[in-house]
Order: structure tokens, then C-alpha cells, then sequence
DNA sequence: TGAACATACTATACCATGCGCAGTATTGCG
DNA sequence: CGCAATACTGCGCATGGTATAGTATGTTCA
């Protein structure tokens, strides 16, 4: 995918990927993978942003010796994804714009 | 709309627009008002990048005393309206995993 | 008359974000 | 032993939308 399409939009792929359940940094882009693709150097600054907004809370749990870091979807997270969805609304305005309305239906 | 998303769309409204009929800077802002926002600080880059893209032509009218440039979308301007559509595809993928599919239809 | 506004374009600088590349450390497979 | 997978960190870059400001002309209205 185009590099700038994914602005804004991959963050809220990662919180979404923990709505379920916990989840850790290599696990949550494994988990993406059929849908998004994104690298280690995007995940990592992603969790730190969100967690620095509120929308995850962080927890360790040791795995084979190594501190495992569990990422947990706050309230704020999910308000988060909420509000993605309404803003995207005018992001399918302009979309339909671009594609045009020529053939009324596909 | 939230800036990022905007990222990668706001180009191709642009050439969307010129899809049309030439047209010039302010001209352009006022008939994607309805679609999409944006300053003359965000169109002005813009018409110049996709101008050195080779994705539109420019000539000049002179008008009221001043010159105005007219844009001119090119073949390379209306492939690249297409790979845009193309690439939304994987948008879609994205967006189709965020907002989940918990009710089949909507 | 002149202040305000619309038109029309230009230039500079800022910031957010995705990504490449590199580094650290452990487990397990061949 | 080398190499891949796991798991996380840090640096630096390119892209692109925006704020702010400047230039210059025509129209509107008090």
C-alpha cells in the first residue's frame, strides 16, 4: 500500500488489534499481516504514542527469560477507534469524488 | 478530517478535478469545497509537485491584469488517478478489520 | 476616500508519521 | 557453530499538510 494511505490509519489498526485481548509487538504485527502490513520501526513508535495518549495501559510479563511487554486497550483506546470510524465518513466523501459517480452502481 | 488521513488523497482530488476542465489554483479550492478541504498553503506544493510529476501541464492566462495558471491534466495525471484507485483496495482491507465485522451487513 | 474583502499566487518553516537500518539479547534448529 | 525467529530499542530521513506572511489587483460599501 501507498505509504502516505496508511497516515492515521495504522495506529487505529493496532488498537483494534488489541480489543480482543493483550497482545505484545511481534504478536500484533503478525496478527496485522493479513490486513496491514507494517515493520518493527513502525509498531514500536505506534505502541509508544498510544500509550502516551492514554489509549493503552503497558504491563511485563517474563517469557523465556525476556520482559514481554503487554499492551491493554483503555476506554480512551476505544474511544479512539470510534472516533476513526466517524471520521471516516469524510474520508469516503472524498473518495467517492475521486472515483466518481459515473457508473451509479458496481 | 483528521490531517493524516488526508495524506495521499488530497493529490489525486486535485487531479480529479482537472479531470474535467483546465483550471487554476483558487478555481480548485472552491469546486472541491464540497468534497474536501484545503488551504492554499496545502494546493499551492501540491500543484507544483504534481506538476514536476509530469501528472499536469501549466500555461498561463493573463486575466484582469494578472496572470493565472491554468493546469492541464496529462494521460501520466489520469493513470495515476487510477493506480490510486487501485491501491485503495488495500485501504479498504484495513479500514473493513478496524471497523470489524460484528454486523454482516450494514 | 479608504477600509475591508475576494481573487490569485509565492515563500518559509514546522510537525507528525511511516520506514530503513542498525543494535542487543535469547531460544532453537541444522 | 551459524542462522533464523523472537522481542525490543534508537537514529535519521522523506513525505506532505499547515500556519503564517507577503505581494498585488479589483470590487464593495460606509
Amino acid at each position: 500500500m501507498d505509504i502516505q494511505l496508511k497516515r492515521g490509519i495504522l495506529e487505529v489498526c493496532v488498537l483494534k488489534a488489541l480489543e480482543k485481548q493483550d497482545s505484545y509487538g511481534y504478536q500484533i504485527i503478525k496478527d496485522l499481516s493479513p490486513f496491514v502490513l507494517l515493520s518493527e520501526s513502525t509498531l514500536y513508535p505506534i505502541l509508544r504514542r498510544i500509550e502516551a495518549a492514554g489509549c493503552v495501559t503497558v504491563y511485563s510479563v517474563e517469557h523465556n527469560g525476556r520482559l514481554r511487554k503487554y499492551y491493554h486497550l483503555t476506554p480512551a483506546g476505544q474511544a479512539r477507534i470510534l472516533g476513526f470510524l466517524n471520521d471516516w465518513n469524510e474520508v469516503v466523501k472524498a473518495y467517492d469524488f475521486i472515483r466518481g459517480n459515473d457508473d451509479e452502481k458496481t
